[in-house]
DNA sequence: TGTACATCAGTGAACGCGCGTTCACTGATGTAC
DNA sequence: TGTACATCAGTGAACGCGCGTTCACTGATGTAC
């Protein structure tokens, strides 16, 4: 074990990532971390300020992330209900991440650089929306767009807190993809 | 201030309410509430047993009064989509609530009135959604009520989040007739 | 109407715990010369 | 190649705080007779 960990910043946020997820943003315990980080409970300070220093560079990591999800499943199908399916995907393999983003109240969440990725992931669904076909597509394309979200993000959230008693699907992608159909047939 | 409260089960409640509105569900402190109900510190326990037991009788009355909003919306209207915008409205008038029930890692969520309630609540909302016309009703309409219940659902949590940067309209029942009109246009 | 007693609601002192924060420190690393 | 020094990462002891829980208690209420 040597004096200078080599990386603790990331180990930090690896250890956070693994907590959240068990125990919720909320929950989240500096000491905890650097024990699970194998470092002195004061480290953490070092690297990150307080807690919600902590949070928003989870934040700000999580809608990067997303952010080229969503992208990329845009550019790869050209299909607007597979960015959506992407949004689910997101939050169903970074449970922790998406955990953070959307709980504002814990972070620092008018730092720039959190403020930045959000915005990214926000052009990443519009930009879905606004390559869909016929009438949709136009004036209404706000509405159009917040409905899309709601969509993806209601199916993710109850997905995540457990509350889906007999899916139709066991794999969230194929959930969402069904889900997702009733709202946009024509993808 | 006499020495028996009169109904400190109510005041407790109804003092939970507050700090979750304010802090959050994971926030919560029971020496907190005895404070505002100007209670000695030992108090609450005398009720609820610990912090579970409270947040579990405030999702019971949550998904009872949903089940009930739900319900006389239904009846009133006849038309799924005002149980949806009735969905919402339920969530922007009782954020607290809202945001225990879907929580259910903070309470004793096996409780039998908590599942009782709960599924008053989900039999409303698949009652709205039987209704449905035309082809959407019948065999899909599982997946349907999914879509309905995601899409809701989606809109009243990124609300309450503050997630909505210009939204459409600025009242939330208003936003959710408007984007629920693209699920189900024919009401 | 009055008394005795059981029951229940709430008290308040005490406990141990985990937390965030502070601070003087020490070990490691890199750079100047 | 070698030495001096600045910088930075991480340490560990100490602090005060709010928390949940326990427990012997006391005040209030209701019921039996």
């Amino acid at each position: 074990m040597p004096y200078h960990h080599g990386d603790l910043r990331r180990a930090l946020i690896a250890a956070a990532l693994v907590a959240i997820a068990e125990h919720g943003p909320a929950a989240l315990s500096l000491r905890d971390l650097a024990r699970r980080a194998d470092v002195s409970h004061a480290a953490p300070a070092h690297h990150f300020g307080d807690k919600a220093g902590l949070l928003t560079a989870i934040a700000t990591e999580g809608f990067t992330l997303l952010a080229a999800a969503l992208r990329d499943a845009g550019t790869r199908t050209g299909s607007f209900l597979e960015v959506g399916v992407a949004y689910v995907g997101f939050a169903v393999d970074h449970p922790a991440h998406f955990a953070v983003m959307y709980r504002p109240d814990l972070y620092h969440a008018t730092d720039p650089a959190v403020l930045a990725a959000r915005d990214q992931a926000g052009a990443s669904l519009h930009g879905g929306v606004a390559a869909l076909p016929d009438t949709r597509a136009g004036e209404e394309s706000a509405t159009n767009a917040l409905a899309a979200w709601s969509l993806v993000h209601g199916l993710a959230t109850l997905w995540l807190s457990g509350s889906l008693r007999d899916p139709p699907s066991d794999d969230p992608r194929t959930l969402a993809r069904m889900v997702a159909g009733v709202l946009f047939a024509s993808g």
